[in-house]
DNA sequence: CTCTCTATTGATACTCAATATCGTTATCTC
DNA sequence: GAGATAACGATATTGAGTATCAATAGAGAG
């Protein structure tokens, strides 16, 4: 599916192999995700390649139908199969909106939780909490023995808020 | 849709206007909630009561489809729409699997949150633990504004982790 | 008790996200 | 290059949940 239509949007994203041109930020966080699927041995791709660059470029959480609209070129089934295989290695991390549609992101750190706005969609990164351990904590006084745990924080950025 | 073949079902659960005959103590739940929909506006049917009924027999969170399949007698929409009500209602709480599928339970407290047990599938209501203020302090300190949230939190109960 | 109004019901069709299938293609290793 | 096979894409399928709409039944009025 990737043809001749999209010559032109693969132009843009596609590896150099051998040059040192210089090249979109973007590309290098595409690189670098590409490098880390391939030290777990996933090849690299050239339709993989664009569903990990459209998700990097996407300002805020997305949705695979998103991604796949964005990817006129692209098979669904790659988009979502690229999306799983990026959650499973946790390139990219889940999130869920009050109304429970499943959104994707890419994550900058391990674990972490979002903060959610109402408004315009952003995501925050939670920071300076340590829900965890109050969890782990309580539960452990119930008897219960934690090892995950699910939470989505929903509100008004600060942006939305003021305004 | 509850004809003749459920007659011996419906006998169990049907109110007994006027009588006083003892009745199962789940009858007592059930006239409860349907007279706190009653407040509501909402009718006391016997479809109503089926749901709530069979809602309240399930010993653990359950699917909507199970319910379903527990109550032939009762359309597959109908089920849905109580459940729905009685969420809407903050009878039913909603409770989200690790893997994201929805189960329900009927709701013994206000806002609470459940520790789910990943081996027998029990739901243990989350108490004392104030996460909510540390979420919402931690928020702040972004200048976010948190509306609300959503916690799950996954592991083993008492009786699965020392089996 | 009967009538009327309308909330509620149930059979069915439908939507939508997500997955399964399977023949074809492209990547990687040698 | 050549072979093995991971990955792809078109398509069919699943499954949860909702929408539709004619028929039914609950609740209050008379």
């Amino acid at each position: 599916m990737v043809t001749i239509r999209c010559i032109k949007m693969l132009a843009s994203n596609t590896r150099h192999k051998g040059h040192n041109h210089p090249r979109p930020r973007s590309a290098a966080v595409v690189d670098d995700i590409v490098s880390q699927l391939a030290d777990l041995g996933y090849r690299d791709t050239e339709p993989r390649r664009l569903v990990i660059s459209a998700a990097a470029a996407q300002g805020r959480p997305f949705t695979a139908e998103e991604l796949c609209a964005a990817l006129p070129c692209v098979g669904r089934a790659t988009v979502y199969r690229g999306l799983r295989l990026l959650v499973e290695t946790d390139l990219v991390c889940r999130v869920l909106l009050e109304d429970r549609e499943l959104r994707y992101q890419l994550s900058h750190q391990g674990h972490h939780h979002h903060m959610l706005c109402a408004v315009c969609g952003a995501s925050t990164d939670l920071a300076g909490c340590d829900v965890e351990d109050a969890l782990r904590e309580a539960a452990a006084a119930a008897g219960f023995q934690m090892s995950g745990h699910w939470l989505e924080v929903y509100g008004r950025c600060g942006e939305c808020s003021s305004a």
